[in-house]
RNA sequence: CGCGGGGUGGAGCAGCCCGGUAGCUCGUCAGGCUCAUAACCUGAAGGUCGUCAGUUCAAAUCUGGCCCCCGCAC
């Protein structure tokens, strides 16, 4: 009943999977995450949100740069754990480590496996216009994102679904999946499917290059690509402002219908031509200035009809 | 001290370089027009211009400190 518990997880993502163990009285002996590095503004070291919540919860923290080392693996080892959690956690987890938990080691995954295996599952599903994904809670095996599966929780993605709201949605839905096999799992009543050797796809981490707008490309691209980076990083094109161009992001969209050289403002409310169709941008953000919805951004630093981004 | 942008009535912005009666697009309230309206017309309320100090006859505007927000890079 007092089974011990390692957690290992560092993002957003992680934090209502920690949370929902806590909430079910699981004796969490030791978190693992990232290591807190410089970053944001001004460089300051930042703790990551599962740290940061551990700590608020009282719970010891661990934040080694590897698990390669023998001495790390012993300091595992030695916690003498009966199972470990392991969601987002961002570092490789060895075959020592993999072994050592007497249950092995469970990881929640955010898609449908074996689509999406690896560091970008959400974004990627999003971007590739899928109609359906989930979360599933897994063992762990060597391979990238490889283990069968225990559990399942599906979710559509909607026209209006951003990143953003997809992670919050596949959280929420994924912390009590895990913790249901969790539970199974330590009472030895767990069923696994493997994965199918099908549909292998790997959700390559986003990179900065991915995030300009190309008006050429067809609008359900562009869309897919506003929506699946929103609002991290954002996807972004070029706006006219006071001292020259400057950087906008769209942060929310939806398809619509126009004719127009790509990048042409078609309408005073930001209706822009694409290659093929248009995308009608409904939330944006300038440099320097807060996220707002189109009719906000519009009535301070209009865009009128006609103009030309590029 | 990583680079840079910003904090102006409820919202989004202009004004700042070249100190001197607070502006624009909306919203709100009242009245009018209309079969009617989120449309149009008229009028009104609402701001110690992030904060503290300095310069000055006079500071949103110039100088310095502090707080908060944001983009890049990481």
């Amino acid at each position: 009943m007092t089974a011990r518990i390692a957690f290992m997880g560092s993002p957003d993502f992680a934090v209502p999977a920690l949370a929902e163990l806590l909430a079910r009285g699981r004796n969490i002996v030791c978190v693992y995450s990232l290591p807190p590095r410089p970053a944001g503004r001004g460089q300051q070291l930042r703790k990551t949100p599962v740290h940061a919540f551990a700590e608020e919860h009282g719970i010891e923290v661990r934040t080694p740069k590897s698990l390669k080392k023998a001495l790390e693996q012993e300091a595992f080892a030695a916690l003498d754990l009966d199972l470990a959690v392991v969601v987002a956690y961002g570092l490789i987890l060895p075959k020592p480590v993999l072994d050592a938990p007497r249950f092995g080691c469970v990881n929640l995954h955010g898609s449908l496996l074996p689509r999406w295996r690896g560091a970008a599952p959400i974004q990627r599903a999003l971007m590739a216009g899928d109609a359906v994904t989930g979360v599933q809670a897994m063992r762990m095996e060597e391979g990238l994102d490889t283990g069968p599966v225990f559990a399942t929780a599906m979710t559509p993605i909607d026209v209006d679904d951003t990143a953003q709201t997809l992670h919050d949605r596949l959280a929420a839905l994924g912390a009590p999946l895990l913790a249901d096999s969790v539970d199974a799992i330590l009472a030895g009543a767990v069923q696994v499917i493997a994965q199918g050797e099908d549909g292998v796809t790997y959700a390559k981490k986003i990179e900065p290059a991915e995030a300009r707008i190309d008006w050429s490309r067809p609008a359900r691209e562009i869309d897919l690509q506003i929506r699946g980076l929103s609002p991290y990083p954002g996807a972004w094109f070029e706006a006219p402002g006071e001292k020259g161009v400057v950087r906008m992001k769209a942060l929310l969209s939806r398809t619509g219908l126009g004719l127009g050289a790509p990048g042409e403002v078609l309408d005073d409310e930001l209706l822009v031509a694409c290659g093929e169709g248009a995308v009608r941008l409904l939330r944006v953000q300038r440099e320097g200035r807060q996220a707002m919805e189109v009719s906000e951004f519009q009535r301070g630093t209009p865009i009128p009809a006609g103009f030309r981004f590029s």
